[in-house]
DNA sequence: AACCTTTGCGCAAACCTTTGCACTATTTTA
DNA sequence: TAAAATAGTGCAAAGGTTTGCGCAAAGGTT
């Protein structure tokens, strides 16, 4: 078989049964015009000969590529991919696929995976923002124009833009309590960008958490790093060389927090006995390290399949409030926190 | 901007300036039968339109979708999300899409995923496969239509499909004579199913490396699991109660290595003193446990952009003669296997 | 002055599908 | 028996792009 002829069309069919292409499309969609007799030969044909609706003719049609455009930090960590596995879940049961670009944290980057999904003719966009990102004009075009376009985790513009989150204040909350609760008094918080909704409200919940528990907020104790293992490894370092050390440490996330327990062992250092930790996502290895972490559980899966479900609902009703939809996250208890 | 009206076409732009369609698609491409003066013409105007040809009517045309179906068993570990990442960044380059799918290991949404991918009109394919897929015919509508397709990691069809592994051979060996030469004698090896290429491989890598060390092959030394944790947790378990247990593990990739390590622990053995422990693909988490994990690190990225080189020569040369592109691997020593 | 070449552009087909409308037989109704 | 309704099909347009071919006007050659 040449190229260029992979795949069979109506016209193929047509000339085989000698009749026009119309009846052929009628009678796969069984309208009711064409004759019982006709539309059994025909559809027999087509499952003969494994005929399949070509979806560029559609699209250009109907003006809807059945695509969404999905922009994740990057595709390696799991917390990422997991949300794109569930973005994908919800999306193959409506018959959609996705397109995958990863910023790696890039502005620019970000950027241009705007500009070329929109080029393909996505429908929309599920978009979780890059760390670097702290203007928002590239999505203008889409608000403007009411595409579907749906932020997670790392939001912005949610006043017009859809969105699901965690619960970042009481989970944070729970962290500093579970501490306070186990007996521990300098409680130190490894905390992100400034920019980035996450890292904010982490600090809110830290701050409230303190309050509720009648310890006193330290600013020495309040750190923060550009989340990469590297300068997280210095801000522990940094954090463990103070006259009076925190006797415990939370990460923003489980990145940081690896980065932490690595440095607190390095310098011989105990886990909890001498530094409690607490880490935020908790990535799969949180179990297999030792001590094991304790963490805070995303609901990984149940964030993408959201997101994808309000990108739905934002294509049957592009005008429709955008909303928030806030998921609950989970204390998992390990030992790393607990003497 | 009402719906439907997202984007401009090249008719938009004729009617604006008076023109043909036609003289405005030449004018875009440059064409030197169009007057420097109408060519510059149309140009500002589809650059301040914000014009991009669609390529929906572009992939009609010319019978391409610049789009390659990805299937992985699973999105959420490492070392698929890795590979991804490398196939996009070539075809990122080429100015190519992926469009991914995973099996879930299970054969039936293996093929599902491949018609599905098809139906949408795919250039074509870069397929692991999936744990279970012993049967290749879902393949053939592909390999007889010189649809390009390419094999990575678990592959099939050799003579007929180009496809990029890492040698596992080499690698098993080079495991095998670590422990050797660091004074193991009784080396088991946890295998995953028969019908895995990689499986097979890396059991004959550990056969010719017992051999090359003159240690014997004992048949109790070597048993098989389906890759789960569950089930390598048993068959770790069953290993232990040997009446001369092994004192020293390989598993097949780092799942099934962690789950032996964490068996091991909690019967109080101690690794490497009482049992040595060698992983099989360097999850990124392998440096994280305790004791950190020696493990074959894969080259990840480099096999994804490998398999996207062999897919590209491929849409260039269908019916060339297809290759195997064959990746070392390193063995990566730290203290799980050294006493 | 009569013819040829070049320049610059438009027409229409092709890729594939759906669908409103028109058309031809056949059957029903008055 | 003539008129009207119905059943079963085909035509053509639309969606956006490229491209072979045709065509007109302008310039150049004897």
């Amino acid at each position: 078989m040449e190229k260029g002829k992979r795949h069979i069309s109506l016209k193929d069919l047509a000339q085989e049964l000698g009749v026009s292409i119309s009846t052929v499309s009628r009678a796969l969609n069984n309208h009711p015009d064409i004759s019982p007799n006709v539309t059994r030969k025909v559809q027999k044909l087509a499952a003969e000969m494994n005929y399949s609706p070509n979806p560029l003719a559609m699209g250009l049609l109907k003006q809807a590529t059945r695509m969404i455009g999905v922009i994740v930090p990057d595709l390696v960590t799991h917390f990422y991919s997991s949300i794109i596995s569930g973005i994908e879940h919800i999306a193959e049961e409506k018959g959609y696929y996705i397109l995958i670009a990863s910023s790696n944290e890039s502005l620019k980057k970000e950027i241009k995976a705007v500009e070329n999904l929109m080029k393909t003719r996505v429908e929309g966009l599920i978009v979780c923002l890059s760390q670097e990102t702290k203007t928002y004009e590239h999505f203008d075009r889409l608000i403007n124009n009411h595409i579907p376009l749906v932020f997670f985790d790392r939001v912005c513009r949610i006043d017009k833009v859809p969105s699901v989150v965690v619960d970042n204040v009481d989970a944070a909350q729970k962290i500093t309590s579970h501490f306070c609760k186990n007996g521990f008094q300098r409680i130190a918080y490894i905390a992100g960008p400034d920019h980035l909704n996450i890292s904010q409200q982490r600090t809110q919940g830290y701050l409230s958490g303190l309050k509720k528990c009648g310890l006193e907020f330290r600013s020495e104790l309040l750190v923060k790093c550009n989340m990469s293992t590297l300068d997280a490894t210095k801000v522990t370092a940094a954090l463990l060389e103070l006259s009076i050390r925190p006797d415990a440490i939370f990460g923003i996330n489980d990145t940081v927090a690896f980065a932490a327990m690595k440095e607190i062992k390095r310098r011989g250092l105990r886990i909890p006995e001498d530094v409690a930790l607490v880490g935020f996502t908790d990535e799969f290895h949180s179990t297999v390290v030792d001590p094991a972490l304790t963490s805070i559980t995303h609901p990984t899966f149940e964030i993408g399949q959201e997101a994808a479900r309000l990108f739905f609902s934002r294509i049957e009703n592009p005008d429709a409030e955008p909303i928030q939809k806030v998921l609950k996250t989970k204390l998992v208890i390990r030992k790393s926190s607990v003497r």
